[in-house]
DNA sequence: TTGTAAGCGTTATCAT
DNA sequence: ATGATAACGCTTACAA
């Protein structure tokens, strides 16, 4: 396959092979000048003999872009973001352009550490999903001069290229809805403070609130962190009350803390709808497939990984420009944990 | 930031800037030669205050290796895979090495351009879950001279290191669990044909529908392709036939298909476990949390990432070699979806 | 149309 | 201990 012994074919190789200079093969191979017909076919009968392919790192060491991106995301097991990830993956095959993925385990010190190693690799762009809303040094400077964008979760205070969807209507939207089913007593279960997300989908449950006549304090909230576990401690401290107290809805700032919500219930003899109605957000694959099936609000998760990579690739490798994208639609995705209260 | 302006630092400005010679600069940087202290301290300052960061493409040219490597998988969005990723990821960042993510799809076609697409990169090695078990020539060649590991799916007619669970044993022990539970009329939903797994899965079905004394056509097998609508479509084979004949248990060959059965009886007004069992395999975290818990198999899927990554870097990057690995245990995890019949 | 040669930014050899 | 300098394999003026 090879005819050099040891080591992988070059340039120079299928240059000689084919009895042409080295700029021939080049142009041949990249369409980048003339090449007449003949030796455009000796250099691909060369190349194909030899098994030859270029030197990516050459190549990108000249070409000053490296043909890959970085995806930066706080834990594939969520499978919002698993979701997000194939959106990316997808369309930078379409540009034949390599994705890096970075797990983060949404720790903050993790987020550092690729967003230094991401600088130095000198990737022609990173996709940026945060899962601890921090924004030090090491992301600025990420961001700064490099293509950058943020997705799903936006940073204030940097001036980057956004996709993200609807999350304020979305959570209004849910809200509304339990409370129009005639709930009187609902709480809510926040993501960490720091996130934008949290502060949307947050004021999208106020907005609903006041918007339905209630009293503030008939709605309380607590703060969990986005996973299961932190869903079922909130459960815990809502539900552990005197009944005339206890909420009969409770609204969580995502899916997996809203499973921790079911979770609660179950140990606790509490049934779904029927003594707790429960609603969640993002609309994970797994959330149809519950015990009870989870009323939640979908977002587009594989779209809007896909708009992110086309945005940034339209910068980066001149693909076809997009729409700045506003944020992309939610849609409520009625199902049984919700029933009138009783 | 930088000095310089428009272009990013090189390690030359960085040697001018320190008022010392590029070779000391290197060395300084990497630890590859002898600097005096002051002179060491002058790089590092001027390294700071240029925001240098080294060109990896120029570093990987020179050195001939690119520090990252390449992870295939067939799709995300199955949580198996998502934590192999995590695993792999995980161990990856331990070394500073970077992993380039290319997702199949399960099509034949995608893996085959991501294996021509891998070579080109000249990655320093790839961890390869296929979706198909397909060995066309791409693959091969991915194979050869390249360091590549196979996790989850072995594929024949090529000797390459391996890491994988006891497929067979599992799913002896989860056929066998069943038949003790009673079950007279059982069925297997198998995966794809071509795959590894499929057919280890299978025949630890087979032995214990031998072990347990019953004919063969007492276990009638339905092929599915280890996704969710075909376990949904197999249900539905197997359970709209005549009362009698039809199976009191379902076993799958891996969770995603055991929830298509799942949802095929809970449309069909058949309760789980009262009408019928199931038992899956992987034991995705999804599986305890299904509407009737799913008794299924445990892969240590975390572990076989990262232990795939060990492999792989200790013959990339020189790390500490490992064991050649076995194939690592499986636990079976009892839980609601099975019960005795009637 | 084709070839020669000058970089791209590192690393590492070899003098000093 | 330090510094020139020659690769690494490719792209792309520029020359022929």
């Amino acid at each position: 396959m090879t005819d050099v012994a040891g080591r992988r074919p070059t340039i120079k190789d299928v240059a000689r092979h084919a009895g042409v200079s080295v700029s021939t093969v080049s142009y041949a191979l990249n369409d980048s000048g003339p090449v007449a017909p003949d030796k455009r076919a000796r250099v691909l009968a060369a190349v194909q003999q030899l098994g030859y392919a270029p030197n990516q790192s050459a190549r990108s060491l000249k070409r000053r872009r490296v043909s890959s991106i970085g995806l930066i995301v706080p834990d594939l097991r969520n499978e919002f973001f698993a979701l997000v990830a194939e959106g990316v993956v997808e369309e930078a095959q379409r540009h034949d352009v390599t994705v890096v993925l970075c797990s983060t385990d949404a720790t903050a010190e993790r987020e550092v550490y690729y967003a230094k190693l991401l600088r130095t690799q000198r990737l022609d762009g990173v996709i940026y999903l945060s899962g601890t809303g921090v924004s030090p040094g090491a992301l600025a400077e990420l961001a700064a001069g490099r293509s950058v964008v943020f997705v799903d979760e936006r940073l204030l205070g940097i001036d980057v290229p956004f996709v993200g969807s609807e999350n304020r209507r979305g959570a209004r939207e849910v809200a509304a809805h339990v409370l129009e089913t005639g709930h009187e007593r609902v709480a809510f279960v926040s993501g960490p403070p720091a996130l934008w997300t949290s502060e949307q989908r947050l004021a999208g449950y106020r907005e609903a609130v006041a918007a339905a006549g209630r009293e503030p304090d008939a709605a309380p909230v607590v703060v969990g962190d986005y996973r299961r576990p932190s869903g079922y401690a909130a459960a815990q401290r809502l539900l552990e009350v005197p009944a005339a107290r206890r909420p009969t809805a409770i609204l969580c700032a995502n899916d997996l803390m809203a499973i921790g919500v079911m979770e609660y219930c179950r140990d606790h003899g509490l049934e779904v709808p029927r003594h707790v109605s429960i609603t969640g957000f993002d609309d994970v694959p797994l959330a149809a497939l519950l015990s009870v099936p989870l009323t939640t609000v979908r977002q587009p998760a594989g779209e809007m990984g896909q708009r992110a990579a086309q945005l940034l690739l339209a910068h980066v490798a001149g693909a076809a420009a997009v729409e700045p994208a506003d944020l992309l639609p939610t849609v409520l995705q009625l199902r049984a944990s919700v029933a009138p209260p009783r």
